[in-house]
DNA sequence: TAGCTTTGTGTCAATTTTACACTATCCAAA
DNA sequence: TTTGGATAGTGTAAAATTGACACAAAGCTA
């Protein structure tokens, strides 16, 4: 598959990189995009990592975040926040990951900082096409990953991070579920996200009281026990939300 | 552009800085820590920065940012939180910029991201010595600042945003004070840093509620008005506190 | 000693939080 | 067709928290 991006008049600056966390939910738990680097030669070691490259001399962050993203993966034009800078003067420099920079790099030994970003995006709206250095690109369950290249590992714990602080602040989530969604869903996407049991009647209770979902008068077929009440993600009520802003969505 | 990467020991990366938010509190309102570039030769522009510089290429971000706060004010041995990364490619070419880091940098004209820092210290215990390209380093009240140079205004904006997240979350602020200090300079402090005006008794109660103030048996003194109880702060209760975490503290 | 300034204090109503258990509905298997 | 297994859906009461609000006390100064 090729992609067709601007043309960009500029060389790859070999000291900053971006990497991208992309959380999805599968209706089951929480996952995140990664590529598959593939065999790495004669060393062993983490083959699944982060979307991630270098970015360009005249390109800004968030651009390149996105188009790396693209390049790797195939998902584009998503909107992306920054979990922070990670500089660590040898996060890239363990033996299997250097010996496969030098495969992808022109200047594999260089010091590279790299700037996270992350976002939350239905799944299955996105659908990964790997390319360019990524064997293989796809959802992976984060309560499954034990290991990944470089610093990556450290990364998705900071990310993990900021998706919980985020979530008391703002609903987001709404929009990481299928068109429609049941409460259940939601509720077990809130317990993946931050990571404990809630209670369901309390659960229920307060997410209704926002006022930003619209109950559907249709059930879920096929389930072998009682099926849910479908509901929707009402986006205008929700814009109205996030003007007037809320302190006050904690768990 | 040529970039010269080979890893020799203390030699600057042209490509990465590091910029401080330093916050301080005059008892009066919130200040920042700010550096004097002095007259800068034809341009005019704003004279003011955020103490900031090129990290070396073999020096971890954080140590860069305390570094290089050492140089350029002096203050050393400080706890400093990420901000973020900023990384527009135009950042720092603004004509008066570019000038002034023709004086500077060997490679004035390089593509450079920054990785902003910030955190509280109390004013009273840091005494600004500006040396370096520094002509003076000094305390601004936060509410005078109206530009900078680089995209430092826009930085302090987000490290301004990043402390009123913080202080929703932790407890901190108290080390920003002197050791002893009144009720009403606490809440003071916190209107200055939410940026809004704190019902006093509501205030006074909650702050109270988290028992990590001890009264002192002590007063103000030489106050034309009805002098205040001394408090101190209670580390040890603190400690406690953030090991429990606490969500619910928001105003 | 009168006046100015800031400190310090309590209550009530409204809202929010927390804890908690049973019935209803569908499917599948017997 | 009946039964069992699984999940959906629902309400209440006690406790805690929030928000709004006004006046006397204490020190200084003129």
């Amino acid at each position: 598959m090729q992609h067709n991006h601007k043309k960009i008049n500029s060389e790859l600056n070999p000291n900053v990189s971006v990497d991208c966390v992309i959380f999805g939910f599968d209706l089951e738990q929480l996952t995140v995009l990664l590529i598959d680097r593939g065999e790495i030669s004669s060393a062993f070691g983490p083959r699944m990592a982060l979307p991630g490259n270098l970015i360009y001399d005249n390109e800004n962050l968030d651009m390149a975040a996105n188009r790396v993203l693209d390049e790797l993966t195939g998902l584009n034009n998503i909107y992306l926040e920054q979990v922070g800078a990670f500089g660590d003067p040898d996060r890239i420099h363990k033996e299997s990951d250097r010996e496969w920079l030098k495969s992808i790099r022109a200047e594999p030994e260089a010091r590279v900082i790299t700037v996270a970003y992350f976002t939350l995006v239905p799944m299955s709206d996105y659908k990964p096409q790997a390319s360019s250095f990524a064997k293989n690109a796809d959802w992976v369950p984060v309560s499954e990953i034990k290991e990944l290249a470089f610093d990556h590992f450290e990364i998705l714990q900071a990310a993990k991070e900021k998706l919980k602080q985020k979530i008391k602040i703002q609903p987001i989530g709404f929009n990481l579920l299928p068109e429609k969604f049941t409460l259940s869903q939601l509720h077990r996407l809130y317990e993946s996200i931050l990571d404990k049991p809630l209670d369901k009647r309390n659960f229920r209770r307060k997410i209704q009281k926002l006022d930003i979902l619209t109950s559907l008068r249709e059930k879920q077929r096929g389930v072998p026990h009682k099926p849910s009440l479908l509901y929707e993600f009402n986006e205008e009520k929700y814009q109205e939300l996030t003007q007037t802003g809320f302190d006050n969505f904690g768990f």
